[in-house]
Parts: structure tokens; sequence; C-alpha cells
DNA sequence: CATGAATGAGAGTTCATTCAT
DNA sequence: GATGAATGAACTCTCATTCAT
């Protein structure tokens, strides 16, 4: 019977409407000014039948999260094609920005949004993000071992640019640049992109 | 009639307590937890009397998100008496530095929280903002005037830095730098300044 | 001005009201079916008023609570009048079973209902309980000094006949007695009266 | 039809499946923790199998209650061995604590709840109650009819002791006496037993 | 017979806000 | 100018129950 495997699907696909929802209400009103309620109203769904598929309002952040990570990480995974580090490392920046420009809901939700404390504790849950960390700390390393980039500390390095990356985008997202429109962003991001690797890469 | 004044004087005092209630809250005990009972308490006010200074929370947001980057620009005024740019822009980025750590939930408010938004509607409410962005503006073009940085758009050099900046900030205060124990949290502020500005200036 | 006065009268005669419709309810449905809502309708105040009178659910409970205690207190007081111990101890059964009976809310509340935790979880608040107890443990104790009552152990003939008192009246209140009609009831709890103090007492 | 029986006797099995499941839920977790969806879970059904046995909750309440008037029954027969009536009686008085205390949830919903109560609207639901109650009256009977005990009603007499009974073990299990310490609980009934027999027994 | 999915009703509680005094 | 009292609207979350399959 394909029956069962039919309600598995919609059962699958109910989560991922769920999901959907809560991404664009918390995205336009943050975490914590979307309700369970609201998410359910938005699918035409009871608000207790969003239990069903989600323990609490914190799990579906997580869900978002993770989701938002492996993206992310699936989005570096071309980087491995890339031989020369320095264009490694302007590549991975470059997937960063384009990343957090397209996906800002998400963006938001993994590195802005006040995160319900819980989706942080324990370690594990972070080896998602520690990986797509890794990814930058890895071409950085090699940036440094083979003469690109000269600096005294890899780690504060890495740390340095990802923060670059970070602050850019998340100025745009929580609408800080009043002085540049809209339209010009991307040519922004791009500039500041051939600044920044002209700046911080040696010869 | 020195009674008017008297009395326009002391309504002004009691806007400032609620604001100086209001702040010493967010930073004690973090946004969500701040309440109008809170604050009215916190001056032995009754709740309704707050509503005679301020029409809502949001104008409180407002008012402090204004005082914030008043206190901003007055830290940022010992840099006047600096001569050489390059002494300037690292010491314009300490200040930064040291102002947003010293001030979370204040800078919070100014530059990544959602919430209010008001203050950043009319163009006339970003002038406070702009004006400290101006600083930072002003000693970039003095650095490349006077060689100390080769950037080819003195706007996106900026910008950049301000990005670092901001990116470093945000990400310890919205808590994204699990591996960063709290402890080395001031030692990798040093390092990063240190190597942006390595980077970033020319001899 | 005795407006003031006034407006602490008023505030107390709210509490006062909250607490008999709290009482009523708890007797007719039970502790845990009476809702926050149903007391606020009752005495046609909106929910969230409720709760500028008392903290929560659980201290409208210990609040009735306490009230019971002292007002069975304040029935026992009426026994220092008497000198016989063997008649004391008769009119002290007397007016616990008549306690019970007129207040049978009350009644339930102080020894039947499933309490929150917290109303007996601190030895203080066990004081007012323990007061009322101890008028019946005196009693006893001079019964024996003084040859009514033979037996070995005063606190075990203490528990025995509370028990036996608490007993009637608990089967009475939760009407685990259908064989006897209601009319009969109180000739039921004399003739228990009697036959109890014939057994208990010698000569 | 063998078929048809089959079918009826597993029916029943489920049924006494789902009240096994629930009286145990009630011992081990207490009264308000046991939800439908528990019970099913038990018994690895769907919760809404469990409506196709019981109408609803109540019913399974009743079921209980039933079940439990039954066990308490049982444990009596054992009664008709003793032949004197007095020892008779202590037995009676044991067996009833020692059903109370070890199924004391069981004994809360026969004789203390008042949630379900549909069990004693009718008269003949009574005739289980009134089994076990007369098993005490017969006893007390035979006191007076052979000297054992004297007492001008012979009712009455049986009230009381039932009273006492039921006080002693309904101030337990509904944690109504700080006073005694859990473990010394078993102790205290040993020696309200004692000092009950010895003082109605004469002789 | 059994279930997965869904829901209506409602729980306790909190908060920004108002208004008569 | 200031307040005490009050409220409406929400909040997250739970539960007994139902119904199409």
């Amino acid at each position: 019977m394909g029956s069962a495997e039919r309600k598995e699907r919609e059962k699958h696909e109910t989560r991922e409407m769920i999901l959907a929802a809560a991404k664009k209400l918390f995205l336009n009103e943050g975490f914590e000014h979307v309700t369970m309620r609201r998410i359910a109203t938005e699918i035409e769904y009871s608000p207790a039948a969003v239990y069903l598929y989600f323990k609490d309002k914190d799990a579906i952040y997580c869900a978002l999260q993770e989701q938002g990570f492996k993206e992310l990480y699936r989005c570096q995974s071309v980087l491995t094609a890339i031989k020369r580090p320095d264009e490694k490392l302007r590549a991975c920046g470059r997937i960063y920005l384009d990343f957090a420009m397209e996906n800002q809901e998400l963006y938001d939700l993994m590195f802005i949004m006040r995160a319900p404390l819980m989706a942080f504790e324990s370690p594990e849950d972070w080896n998602l993000g520690r990986d797509t960390y890794e990814v930058l700390q890895n071409i950085i390393n090699e940036c440094i071992e083979q003469g690109y980039l000269k600096a005294p500390n890899a780690q504060i390095a890495c740390f340095s640019l990802w923060a670059l990356l970070h602050g850019v985008v998340s100025i745009f997202i929580r609408d800080r640049a009043p002085m540049i429109a809209k339209e010009h962003r991307a040519q922004v991001i791009n500039g500041i992109l051939d600044f920044t690797m002209t700046e911080f890469l040696d010869k």
C-alpha cells in the first residue's frame, strides 16, 4: 500500500509548512513577537495542531536553525573545488554574503535573533554551527601557511573576517544603513568584498 | 513666570529619571524582562504616571535610542585631541568597541533590535546616527589623504570598518560565539583591533 | 479625609468577595476544577483583576485555609470556661463536628481537598493548624492525668479521636453515606458523639 | 459461534488491560497526572482506542471504583475463617487499614474523591459498597450479641468504627498529618488499632 | 478493531494601557 | 500631576474527545 507512504509524506509536508510559516513570521516580527497561534492561523490549523509536530516554540526555532546551518554548509561545499587558498577565501566570503542576503529570515534566526537559550546550551547543538565556522578557519589556516596572509594569530584573523562579513549583512538585515539605498546594496557588498580581500591578502 | 519654568524643568527631570531607570533595567535584567510596571516601580511612581511623560513603551525605546547616539557621540569627542589620523582611527575603533560592550542593551537597541524603529522612519531622526557615522568617515578620509590608508573608495572603506566593529560586538551581544569564553572576550577584542589596524593601515 | 479609609475598606471588601466566591466554587467543584476565570466572572471582575488581590490561585487557597483555622480556633475558645476534662472533651468533639457541618466548604478545604503542596510546605504555615490540634491534645492529657481516660499513649489517643471526628464529617461532606438520609445526619452524629464518649471515657 | 465468544473475551481482556494501566498510573503518579493519552500509551494503544472500550474518562473512574469495592470485599473474605467476633473485628479493621494504605489512590477514588460520582447516583451502584459495609456491620452485631461490645445502637457503633478507620487513612492519604513522619505511619496505625480495640471491646 | 490527525475549549498568567478620582 | 483599580487582549500550552480512514 502506498497509503502509509503517502501519510508519511503528508506528515512531512505539514512539518515543512509549519517551518515555512514560522520562518516568515519570525523574520517579519522577531521571535518573541511570533505566537504559536499566529503560526497555526497562518497554515489554517488549530494552535493545538502545531504541538503535534513540534514540542514547543523553541523546537520550531531549533529546527529552523538546523535547517539554516545545513543549508549554509551545503553552499560551502563547492569550495572544495577551488585550489588556491586566496581564491578560496574570497569565494567563501562571497558565499557567506550571498547566503545571508538571499535567506535573510534564516540568517537572522541563526545569527541575530535572540535565541531561546536552550538552542545553544548543549555543545552538541553547536556542532552544525562549528562545522561551518571551521570551513572558514581551515581556509584562513591554508592562506597563512601558504603565505597569502600574514597574521600573528590564525584564530583572531578568522574571527575578524567572520565579524566583518556578519557585520555587513546584519546591518542590512536589521536596516541600520539608511544611507545606502536598497538598490545599491549589492554593489556596496561587492565593493566591501574587494576591498577586504585586497587589504587582508598579501600579494 | 518662573513657576512655569520650574514646572518645565521638573517635568524634564522626571523624564530623565524614567529613562535612567529604563536603561538601568535593560542593562541589568535584559530587554524582555522590563515592563512598564517595573520602570514605574523603580522610580517609585505608579505605572500610569509614566504615561504622562511618554506616549507609550515605544516612545521610551526611541528616547533611549536617541540618548544612546548622543552618548556615543560624546565618547567620540575625545578624538579631536588626537592628531595623527592612524592613531585617531585606532582610538575610534577602541571607543566604539568599549561603548558597545559597556552598554550592551543600549547598543542592542541602537543597532540590532527590531522593536521600535520608529526612530528611523523620518530622516531627521537619523541625524544623530549620521553624526556618529561621520566621525568615522572623516577619520578615514584623513587617513586616505595623508597616505595612511590606501582605498579606492573612502565610503566602502568606512563601511567595511564599521561592519567589522559592529560584527564583533553584535556576535558577542547576541551570544553567537560560544567558542570564546566570556573571560577571554576582552582579549579577543584587543587582538581583533590590533590585527585590523595592522591590515588596514599601511605602514 | 475619610477617602483613604473608604478606599481601604473597599479594597478589603473586594478581597473578601473573591474569597467568598472562591470558597463557594471550591466546595462545589473542587480546587482543581475551579478556574481563576470563573472566580472572576462570579464577582463580575476581569480575570486579571483577581491577581491584584492574590498572587495566584494557591494564595487564594491559603487565605481561605487560614480563615478556616482561625474560625475553628475561635470556636474552640469557649472551652476554657469548662472545668471538668470529660465535659471539656465532649464539648470539644461537639464543636468540631458542628464547625465541620456548618462550614462544609471551609472544612473540605482545610482537611480534605487536595492542597497545592505549598500550603503545607513550610512548618510555619502549619502553626494555625497545630494550635487547634493542641487544644484537643491538651484536653486528652488532662483527661488522662485526672483518671477520666486510660490510654497508654496520649498522642495515639488524641489522633484516634481526631480521626473519628474527621472520619464522620468527611464521610458526610464527600457523600459516602447514602444509607443515612440527610435529615437523619444530625441525629446520627449525636449518637456517635454519645457512643464515643461512653466508650472512651472511664466512669 | 465460538468466534463471537472469542471476540467477547478479547474485548473483555482489553478492558481489563485499560483498567490495570489506569490503576497503575493512578498509584504511581497520582491522580491529576493521568491523562487518557498516558493510559493509552501505557497499553500501547492509540488514545482513540480507549474510547472503544469506555465512553469517557468518568467511565474509567467508575469501573475502577467498582473494582476497588470488589477487591476490598475479596480481602474481607478471609474473615470467615475467624471464629471469635472480637478477633474478627480487629482483623476487619486491620484489613481495611491495609487495603487503604496499600491502594491509596484507589481508596481515594472510592471514598474521598469528588470526581466521577456517577457510580453513586443509582442505588444499584451502591450495592457493592453496601456489601463491604455489611461485613463490618455483621461483625459488630455478633460482638454485641456475644457480649464483646456494649452498644445501645449497633448501627451507630458500626458507623463510628468505620468513621475512625476512614478518618485515619484519609488524614494520611490527603497529607494532613505533618506531625507524623512518613516512616512512623505504620507504627501509629498499629497503635490506633490497638487502642481502639481496647477501648471498644469489653473484657 | 484501531489509528493518526486534528480540534475546541480552556487552563493560569502577564502586560500595556486607561480612566475616574 | 499622580494614582489605584481595573481591564482586554494576549500569551504558551494541555486535554478529553472526535472522525475520516
